[in-house]
DNA sequence: CCCCAGGCGGTTG
DNA sequence: CAACCGCCTGGG
């Protein structure tokens, strides 16, 4: 178990295990946090925060005290046991696959982050690419979010589902948005009436929090697996994106029984994520040329 | 000009 | 129910 000390300005944990990071925040699961020098800071549920890692068992947080502390640990998930989700995986899965992408990722932790947001990122995810689901996130934070004061400079919360439908759908839209501008309104506006309780869905069982998602015009199977998986603790959710197809067809050509695969089955499939996405990444880097697409 | 990018809704056979 | 298709936008 870690041990916590506080400093001037940070929290310091020590003792950590299986956590990275770089791999955290890089593996594609949250959109408002970015590498800055020898860090990432970044938004979350109105607060600001900076980690470091000097070394790998131990955390800096920056923006955090004896008052936020817990709540920054829930969100990186640091209170959960990942080496017990990594024993279960391996014997749940077999084969050599989810090894190799255990040990390329096993600093990934499934993080904790606030439902609306989730919710609403990865209706905008939706067949767009980072770099511009990040700008749109970033854009849409500062014109409807809250701002606040942080570490000297100015940070927005993620806009609330009420400011984004008092908003109304032609200044989502306007935020570039595209098609996805009109899900995002009938999101904001199930929310704001009561129709997607999100709070009360919280507490509610993987089958029925699903039926609740997709009634939203905008919302499928996959964005709600990642709604599920990253904003409602659902780790046994998982999406099955164009990565993920391939990682299928790549290594279960005979297919894969998502069922079978337990509780922790959508960290697992982050782990794949991040683990094809890299080799990929890896390989395409100094090779991509126009005489490689034919 | 093409294609693609962490899908989805709608239409068709 | 499976297979298509179009979709805002931006980059290659």
């Amino acid at each position: 178990m870690y041990n916590i000390t506080f400093e001037k300005n940070a929290a310091r944990v020590d003792g950590i295990k299986d956590f990275d990071i770089g791999q955290t925040f890089d593996c594609g699961q949250c959109f408002r946090f970015e590498q800055s020098g020898n860090g990432w800071q970044g938004v979350q549920r109105g607060s600001w925060a900076r980690f470091e890692q000097p070394s790998p068992d131990t955390l800096l947080i920056y923006g955090a005290d004896e008052s936020n502390i817990n709540g920054w640990l829930h969100f990186l998930a640091l209170d959960a046991d990942y080496a017990a989700v990594k024993r279960e995986l391996a014997e749940k899965f077999g084969g050599e696959t989810i090894k190799n992408a255990m040990e390329y990722g096993g600093g990934i932790r499934i993080l904790r982050q606030e439902p609306w947001e989730t919710v609403c990122s990865f209706i905008i995810s939706q067949n767009n690419n980072i770099p511009r689901i990040k700008k749109i996130i970033a854009v849409m934070s500062e014109s409807f979010g809250k701002p606040f004061e942080a570490n000297g400079e100015k940070y927005y919360a993620f806009p609330t589902a009420d400011a984004l439908y008092e908003a109304g759908e032609d200044k989502i839209f306007a935020l570039k948005t595209g098609f996805r501008a009109k899900y995002i309104y009938d999101a904001a506006a199930r929310v704001c009436d009561g129709r997607l309780a999100l709070d009360a869905l919280e507490n509610a069982g993987a089958d029925e929090l699903t039926n609740a998602l997709t009634q939203v015009c905008g919302i499928g199977p996959k964005v709600a697996a990642c709604a599920s998986l990253y904003g409602f603790g659902h780790t046994e959710a998982f999406p099955i994106d164009v990565w993920i197809k391939r990682v299928l067809a790549k290594y279960y050509p005979q297919g894969l029984d998502i069922a079978s695969l337990g509780q922790y089955a959508g960290i697992a499939q982050q782990y794949l994520f991040y683990y094809e996405r890299g080799h990929c990444a890896d390989a395409a880097g100094k090779t991509k040329t126009n005489a490689d697409r034919i």
